[in-house]
DNA sequence: GAGCGCACGTGACAAATGTCAACCGGCCCA
DNA sequence: TGGGCCGGTTGACATTTGTCACGTGCGCTC
C-alpha cells in the first residue's frame, strides 16, 4: 500500500503523522490528498481492512489513526481497542458514514477521541485530527444528541444475545438450539426485549435495536 | 499527481462538465479536489441530497451526473431516472460503497450509464467518467458477476410489494390493512415469497431479498 | 374455442410464536 | 437472618403465522 513519509523536510516542528484505514479506495485516496494540503499533517501509512490498519500503525508508529467504523476483517472499533493495548501513543479515532448511537458509546468505551460522521468537511477533519493529538477529545454534537438521547440499552446481556441471534430470522428452535436452552425460555426473552423497546414482535425489536446501536 | 497530457485534444475545447452529487461532504469535497486535477473535467456543481441534485443538474446542465446510491430525499437511481427525462443530453453514473446486484439491474434499466463500487481509485473514476461521456457502458466487472449470478428476482410483482410491507417487522394483520387484503392472502404471498428465496419464514426472505438487491 | 399455465385471492387447519404465571438462586439492605 | 428485588429459567395457554387445497380470471397455444 502507499507509503507516503517523505525524510525529514517538515520546516518547523514536528508534523502530526497520520494513518488513515477506509476500505473505499476512492476516499481514502482523496482525503489523503486533501490532507496533504495541510502543512502540519503527514500521512504517513493508509490501509483497506482492519488488520492492514493494525500491521501499518505497527510499522509506522502514526500519531494518530483515523478509522473508518466499516472495514473488512475487523471494524474500526475493533481495530482502536488492540491499537490502544499495542500502541497507546497513537490517538485514534473514528470516522463513520452512517453513526449509530450505539457505535459512539463503544468506541468511547474503546478509548477513542474522536467520532465524526462523514458529512463533515475536510477543513474541519484537519482540526479534528490536531484536536485528538493535542490529547483532547471530539465527538460530533449530533451524534452524541443521538446517543444520549438514545440513552443506554435495557436490555440485559441475556435478551441482547439472545436478540442477536434472532437477527437473521431464524426460528426459535434454532436458536434455542444455539443458545443451548429451551424454546420457551427464548420465546421468553424474545418478548421481554421486544416489550422493551415496544417492538411488535422479535423482529421489529432486531430493527430498533439495529437502529438504536443496541445491537 | 502527474501531468500526464489527457486527451489532449480539445486544446482549449470545451471540459467535461460534471455534476457531484453525494450526502458525505468529506468525499464529496475530497472526490472535487481530486477529479480537478485532471486537466479535461469541470466539477461544476455539488449536491448532498436527490432533490438538491435535480436543482443542480437542471441549474448548471452538466454532462456528466456522478451520483452516490443512497442520499437522503431520493436515492441515485431515482434521480437518474428523473434526469433521463429532464435532461436527456446528460449522461449518468452511480457511485456506491456496497452496491447489490438488484441495483444493478435497477440503474441499468433507468438508463444509467456507468456504475462503480467506491473501491475504485479516483484515476479509475476519471477514466470512466470520459468513457460514460464518450456515449459508452462501464459496470463494474465484480458487480456484473454478482449481478448475473444472483439473476432476476423469481418474486411475482405482489409478492415483492407485500414483502416490501413486511420489512419493517410489522404483524399480518397491519399489513393486510395497508394493503387492502384479507389477512389469508397477505400469509399466502409472504409464505410463496419465503418459498421461492428458501428462507424460513417472511423475515427472512426480507433480508435474502435485501441481500439480493430484489426489494 | 378448449386446454393449459400462471398469478391472484381466500379460508381451514396445523405449527410456530408471544403472553402469562410461576419457581429458583443470587444480591442488597434492614 | 430474613425479606424484597432482579435476572434467569421453564411450561401451559392463546394468538399469530405458515401451509395447504381450492376457486377465479387472464393470456397463451394448439
Amino acid at each position: 500500500m502507499s507509503d507516503h513519509e517523505r525524510g525529514g523536510t517538515d520546516g518547523g516542528g514536528r508534523r502530526v503523522r497520520v494513518l488513515l484505514a477506509d476500505d473505499e479506495h476512492l476516499i481514502r485516496g482523496a482525503l489523503a490528498a486533501l490532507l496533504a494540503l495541510e502543512n502540519d499533517l503527514l500521512v504517513v501509512a493508509e490501509a483497506a481492512s482492519g488488520p492492514e490498519a493494525l500491521a501499518m500503525a505497527r510499522a509506522h508508529r502514526p500519531d494518530v489513526a483515523v478509522l473508518d467504523l466499516q472495514m473488512p476483517g475487523k471494524d474500526g472499533v475493533a481495530v482502536a481497542t488492540e491499537l490502544r493495548a499495542g500502541l497507546p501513543a497513537c490517538a485514534t479515532m473514528i470516522v463513520t458514514g452512517h453513526g449509530r448511537p450505539g457505535h459512539l458509546k463503544r468506541a468511547l468505551a474503546a478509548g477513542v477521541r474522536g467520532f465524526v460522521p462523514k458529512t463533515v468537511s475536510a477543513q474541519r477533519l484537519a482540526e479534528i485530527i490536531r484536536t485528538v493529538h493535542a490529547g483532547n477529545r471530539y465527538v460530533d454534537p449530533e451524534l452524541a444528541a443521538d446517543a444520549i438521547s438514545a440513552g443506554d440499552s435495557p436490555l440485559t446481556a441475556r435478551e441482547a444475545e439472545l436478540l442477536e441471534l434472532a437477527a437473521d430470522g431464524a426460528p426459535i428452535a434454532e436458536i434455542a438450539a444455539r443458545a443451548a436452552l429451551a424454546p420457551g425460555t427464548v420465546r421468553n426473552y424474545l418478548s421481554s426485549a421486544a416489550a422493551k423497546l415496544s417492538a411488535e414482535n422479535r423482529h421489529a425489536a432486531v430493527r430498533v435495536a439495529r437502529e438504536r446501536g443496541w445491537l
